[in-house]
RNA sequence: GGAGAGUUGGCUGAGUGGUUAAAAGCAGCAGACUGUAAAUCUGCCGGGCAACGCCCUACGGAGGUUCGAACCCUCCACUCUCCA
């Protein structure tokens, strides 16, 4: 286990190209990387029991690094400040023991700051100098967040990777107003900064979709002594081609001791493109809101299990997978589930879309691991493109 | 046997002279979802076509009144309720 004193360790161990395999380890065991973290915003990754999220993916999805009784599932997840501030409570998470106690997951937790709440829940807040003015959602009832209370409850939740609390600009508002709100998000990086304690604290680059304030963001938050640094701001409505513009303009300039976080992304195509531009880490709800929705990923490419075509359908959801959903049921019985509402439908799509997304990064790594980066990627994409309808 | 109520698109169910191919919900079909106010949201949903418009069919059946009827009248069929 680390100690407090180190909070987190970052190795690089290979690199191919752009593209980076490394080793992060936290109070709560490894992390490998390239690493894509669930989203578990009130400590919870919707519809699955912890049990049941230690359990996901493949065999073959197994950590390379990791050869112990618990060979599957993701090494860490990510949890959210703002809505466990409102609901169970900071209080009430640190006397029972902090959030891994809480739900009884054992391995690393990384929590959002708050700062993605400030886009989208815009409507019901105020942004000031000193912090944000939030009503809840839940009964409206006034919070204030600022970065040194943000880092705070994130600490007392007793998480490994906290972040800064910045501002994520909504797409579309002008150049001037985009420096503006990453001027103000790098005060917030410093204040953020001076509240660290036992968590690890990892800064976040903004910018927009202006590449001169990309890189004057990471000259400032580069500077700073964070644990890892992030880029935000982005996937909030740009068009797809502008974000890997951004990705691929600012990943380069972080340094190269730290692992690099791109927050909220993305699509299997997404995390593909991120590591080729270098990102170690990152986390999205796409599987898990996508698995609720019926929209399933497979090797072949996006199922809708709720369309006709699969009513008779006896195939396993994608035959390359073997993960419990693929393994135990059909696609005309993943229908039937989703067709009734029935709760086993969201917790079968979401096994299986976490774990398509868990072994996409394994592969991912042994890409990298094997200096066949750029071959994998090509045939990945063209895979995706080649409209093979299953 | 008597009295009353009713029959609307796959289902439930609005509508009682024109703006009605007919509200709404459900079902059905398809799509979206990127640091989660999401088990959510959006579109289509009688048929046909040289389709931003036109033509058929349609509100139990058949007639009728009217410029015009799902809506008014007559008869018929069926369903339900109450009284014998």
């Amino acid at each position: 286990m680390l100690s407090a004193e180190s909070r987190l360790k970052f190795e690089l161990l290979h690199q191919d190209g752009a593209a980076r395999l490394g080793r992060i380890e936290t109070p709560h065991g490894v992390i490998d990387t390239p690493v894509f973290m669930p989203v578990g915003t009130r400590a919870s990754v919707k519809s699955l029991t912890t049990d049941q999220l230690q359990r996901l993916g493949s065999n073959h999805s197994a950590p390379s690094t990791q050869h112990t009784a618990l060979p599957r599932g993701p090494q860490i997840i990510l949890n959210n400040t703002y809505h466990l501030m409102l609901r169970p409570g900071v209080d009430l998470v640190e006397k029972l023991g902090g959030v891994h106690k809480f739900m009884g997951w054992d391995r690393a937790v990384l929590t959002d700051s708050g700062g993605f709440q400030l886009f989208s829940l815009a409507s019901i807040r105020k942004i000031r100098e000193e912090g944000v003015e939030f009503r809840s959602h839940i009964d409206g009832s006034p919070y204030f967040l600022t970065p040194e209370l943000s880092v705070q409850i994130q600490t007392r939740m007793g998480v490994d990777i906290a972040m800064a609390f910045d501002e994520c600009p909504a797409y579309g508002i002008s150049h001037a107003e985009v420096e503006k709100s990453m001027l103000l998000t790098h005060r917030w990086a410093k204040r953020s900064l001076s509240a660290r304690s036992t968590s690890a604290l990892f800064g976040i680059v903004q910018g927009g979709v202006h590449l001169d304030l990309r890189k004057r963001s990471v000259e400032e938050i580069a500077g700073l002594d964070f644990d890892g640094i992030a880029i935000g701001g982005v996937s909030v409505g740009e068009p797809k081609e502008q974000m890997f513009e951004i990705v691929d303009h600012t990943a380069p300039l972080l340094p190269a001791d730290k692992p690099r976080y791109l927050m909220g992304v993305g699509t299997p195509e997404d995390l593909v493109n991120g590591v080729a531009a270098g990102i170690d880490m990152f986390d999205c709800v796409m599987p898990t809101r996508n698995a609720r929705n019926g929209s399933l990923f497979t090797s072949f490419g996006k199922i809708h299990i709720k369309n006709a075509k699969y009513a008779a359908d006896e195939r396993p959801l994608d035959p390359n997978c073997d993960c419990v959903t693929c393994t135990t049921v059909s696609r005309a019985y993943l229908r039937h589930l989703y067709a009734n509402d029935e709760i086993a439908a969201s917790v079968y799509n979401t096994i299986h879309n976490l774990s398509f997304y868990l072994d996409l990064m394994e592969a991912i790594r042994q890409a990298i691991a094997s200096n066949s980066y750029h071959s994998f990627r090509e045939g990945f994409l063209s895979r995706l493109s080649s409209e093979e309808s299953i």
